[in-house]
DNA sequence: GATGAATGAGGCTTCATTCAT
DNA sequence: TATGAATGAAGCCTCATTCAT
């Protein structure tokens, strides 16, 4: 069953997340033993569509690593302004958890990064990135996309999500790509108007 | 006065507030109005000391605008470094913030992202940069630098801050210079041993 | 109906009791009007038992006082012990009756003392019984049945319920025997192995 | 400090707690950890209470064991008496309490009982006592003197403390004594006005 | 200035009760 | 009849805030 569709939103005491949801608050209490486990639900939530989404975009990128960088970074860029609340509470919320939750969510999010990790590998194995330091590229697309939810205040205005990943993309893959190839890959390097 | 000094920690109650800065919960009351101000008052002290370092640094970096940039960078980070807790409360505790506080904390940050965006607007119209997009580039030296707060737990076994910023500044650098001045400016895109 | 078989337990939830009796909550609240009416009829049902089978074991008893005593303490004694969950329920939760339930009950039991007085007295008058205050000393013989299911913890490993009723008849009839009809007794003042 | 000085009542929530004792709940929560805690601490001061009357009781009694049992028994009835509502409670509460606080309680209700059997034991070592169960003899000792907490609402009207602790010693030391010292100690076996 | 005992509103959680199916 | 999902008032507990000392 899905309560907590809308989750979210700034409060977050028990009160008003069963209010948001329209159901009442004992009824939370069927779902989930108590409010840590309301968190860890949503937070996971977010972290299990990236799982499902992000590894399936690069997987229908293609042959192409950089293509497959890309895609991934879209992915995840996606999910995350689709679920930009809870990404949120992730930052906001967490440190409330138990240890164990904590861990949970921390390999959860590790996790994630790997498929881009890979992807990057690869390009740079292939010679079309620069012997970048890996993790740390990695790392930095999956900041990059919570950065659209932490700080949607500072991009909104001026940006949607498709000018954000397309101006991020170009930043991220200028910074990777070897200079030979950056023609071959300046589709993604040109910020076009929006 | 100094009340609060290394507050930070996870308890974030008055009384516990109190007892780590070891004063009285009454004297904390002496000296701010409410607990919302002593947040504030935490979260506006990083931001001062980022207004007041990271344009110190650039003025000392020279003339040249790719070292000012990483200067800035790199001043940025140590800053972030040295209040890494009142930075993670930043993002925990603001959305608990009056409308008010928020809008000046978003001020501030807003306004410590300038220095940056001034140095690498310069390095784009020098020729050094490529012309990237300077909002954005500049807003990613923040993010990144936050970043070393937000996911220690993600580089703590790996990284230092020093290799952190050496390893950011490689990748930030490498694009947005053009290939032309990579050479020149080899000793930031090295990322060496530590 | 028998809803409500082996209700007992620890837990006194409306969800609990139903779950144990293998039931619906809402079937309950067919049964009873709501859980004070249930909290009634399970102490209402002991006392209700200990009024049918204490009288009939002291007419079972036959002519003799004495025995009649003993029949009776046996069979009150034997009643609490099948149904010790519930005669433990009285003692912890009649406070949280009506005052009028409470009424109810406390009348049920007065009256469940009387069989035992009545046999009492006749012993006295009778003269098997030295002249001992007949109240204190059939009401003695209702709580030290109740103490089986209160102090269960305590007597448990040592004793059986007939070991039990056995150790207390021997204790409370030497209390009223007179010296003289000792020997006549001595079938209830000599505590066997068991 | 002696927050909770007239604990007991009928309600147990920590609201009227509080109110009974004249101070706020927070205050509750500065002396005590929890709900438990006040429980397990109103239970223990009237076991602690015991374990300080009553032996010194049977210390003052003297050398013979009977005079010991009597006082020890009349001790036990008085702090029973004078924390009824506490005494209560334990029957009433302690189901409530964690596996750990029921052990404690039951240990120290256990150590209770001791004085008065030792006093039993020489009693019928000095064949003053018939040779009883003594385990027995001295819990019922005990249940009779909670009896008068627990069914205050029988015995009230007829009864005052002073009359129940004597029209149950009667009882009890007429059930115990050999025919040979009934006269010896007729002191405690005849039931006076009062 | 400095303390920390005291307060009580507000948040988490349970559970008696209802009602649509 | 029978079910069990849903409700929400009430209880436990925390913690921002005050104030007598």
């Amino acid at each position: 069953m899905t309560v907590l569709q809308g989750k979210g939103s700034e409060q977050m005491s028990m009160q008003s997340v069963a209010q948001e949801a329209g159901v009442s608050v004992g009824l939370i209490y069927r779902y989930f033993a108590n409010k840590e486990d309301v968190l860890r639900s949503v937070i996971v939530g977010v972290l299990e569509d990236i799982e499902a989404r992000v590894p399936a975009a690069i997987l229908a990128a293609g042959e192409d690593p950089v293509d497959q960088v890309a895609a991934g970074f879209d992915a995840y860029c996606r999910v995350i302004a689709e679920n930009s609340e809870a990404a949120v509470i992730t930052y906001r919320e967490s440190s409330r958890l138990s240890a164990e939750n904590r861990t949970l969510i921390k390999d959860l999010e590790m996790g994630s990064v790997q498929p881009l990790g890979r992807a990057t590998q690869e390009a740079v194995e292939a010679g079309l990135f620069a012997p970048v330091d890996v993790d740390l590229f990695a790392y930095n697309l999956v900041l990059l996309a919570h950065g659209w939810a932490l700080k949607s205040w500072y991009f909104q205005p001026q940006h949607t999500v498709d000018s954000y990943i397309r101006g991020q993309l170009a930043l991220v893959l200028s910074a990777a790509l070897t200079p030979d190839h950056h023609i071959e890959y300046s589709r993604y390097l040109t910020a076009k108007e929006d």
